[in-house]
DNA sequence: CGGCGTCTCCCCCGTTCGGCGGAGGCGGAT
DNA sequence: ATCCGCCTCCGCCGAACGGGGGAGACGCCG
């Protein structure tokens, strides 16, 4: 059942302990065989260009480049680059999502142990038949474009400003507005005539549609 | 490095041919075993309730009861659950979708290999402490809140009213959205006021915030 | 001190909007 | 043949809206 050759993996670690233990684990393992080490991004980029592994396991936090632009940077300049798994110690969100935009196959935490990380390593090994693979992706474009970069607007709204933006989108006059505020129809007036003249809009639906499309409202 | 006690298995698909060769593939390992099997979703439920596995191997499509209601079921109404695989033939976004929310440990294509399928069962045996766990259901809820059910009154619209909302949702006054649909003023005021009604609100304002809630434009 | 931005409020004016009721034509369903 | 839903248009009215211009108060900053 074990495959002729075995897995060639490239260990990428800022850590030489961390290293050392992963090396210790995985050589254990008969059809696994550890090729390479690397201390940087930069050292893992040349490591993994020389040797040729098929699986590198990838800290995040590493001096000069960090894991994940590593990961864009191999996977952009080979041809047929190996599969990364990122490893991190804490599963912070923002490092999965970035991982999986990057191009990662897995991403493993520290705190795994021996048989899971072994496990790991052969699975994307044979390929990403299995467990979220393309559709992961496509949930992680989903997350890009969920979150993209504010208009400028935004910042030049001043807070009273937002307050009433925030009640013109949700369907307030400006009567109902200056009532929940605690100021008279005419300063309403006079906020929704600045929201409109920053946002570029000419009456409140365009200015309610422009919150909508540059997500002002964090609720909803 | 084997457990001593084997990881025990049940098989849930409609086909008999896809049980057998699934109960093949496994009985070949000595550390997976095959404890059950179930024809359909409500049979999968009686089967994992009785045999209590580890692992159970789901179908998506089955008769009476499919494998994503059939996985939420157990993992509700059992206390310690088995890791559910669903298994499908077409990596159907919507499918892996449904399966993460329903609380599947994993997602399996039949095309998979024998190999990655005994590891695919080896690795949601021993948790989830590998490529994307939690955060992969924080994905899958974005994904649901980016997805919800559209509100009722969407289905009422007539034709002629939906696009009278989308020009309004484009910030377009009566007079414009008139004048791009080739109609009178007149006509637009009553699709206009067709649509606050259907919509339950009060003015154009709130019916394109309405518009927005309900994900009512296609793109954007 | 003197500008500058912000928040507050005022008047006037024309436009737009939404609510009301009504009407004719057209096509599908019963 | 009749009803019903949809699309098309009409007039009238009050309310809300947006533009214009202005003004006083406060605090910050150079």
């Amino acid at each position: 059942m074990t495959s002729p050759t075995p897995i060639r993996v490239v260990l990428a670690d800022d850590e030489r302990m961390v290293r050392t233990a992963l090396r210790a684990i995985l050589s254990a393992e008969p059809d696994l065989e550890v090729v390479g080490e690397a201390a940087t991004g930069a050292e893992a980029l040349s490591v993994v260009r020389d040797v040729r592994p098929d699986v590198v396991l990838m800290d995040v936090r590493m001096p000069e480049i960090d894991g994940i632009r590593a990961t864009e940077q191999i996977l952009a300049t080979l041809d047929e680059p190996p599969r990364i798994v990122v490893v991190t110690t804490f599963e912070n969100d923002s490092y999965v999502y970035d991982a999986l935009r990057a191009g990662a196959a897995g991403f493993l935490l520290k705190r795994a142990d021996a048989d899971a990380l072994v496990q790991a390593v052969r699975l994307v090994a044979r390929s990403d038949s299995l467990l979220f693979p393309a559709a992961v992706r496509t949930l992680a474009a989903e997350h890009a474009r969920a979150h993209p970069a504010p208009p400028a607007w935004v910042a030049k709204l001043t807070e009273r400003e937002g307050e009433v933006l925030r009640h013109m989108a949700r369907g307030l006059t400006n009567a109902e507005i200056a009532r929940r505020m605690g100021v008279g129809p005419a300063t309403v007036k006079s906020h929704v005539a600045a929201v409109l003249a920053k946002t570029g809009t000419r009456d409140r639906t365009q200015a309610v549609i422009a919150a909508y499309e540059a997500r002002f409202l964090n609720g909803g």
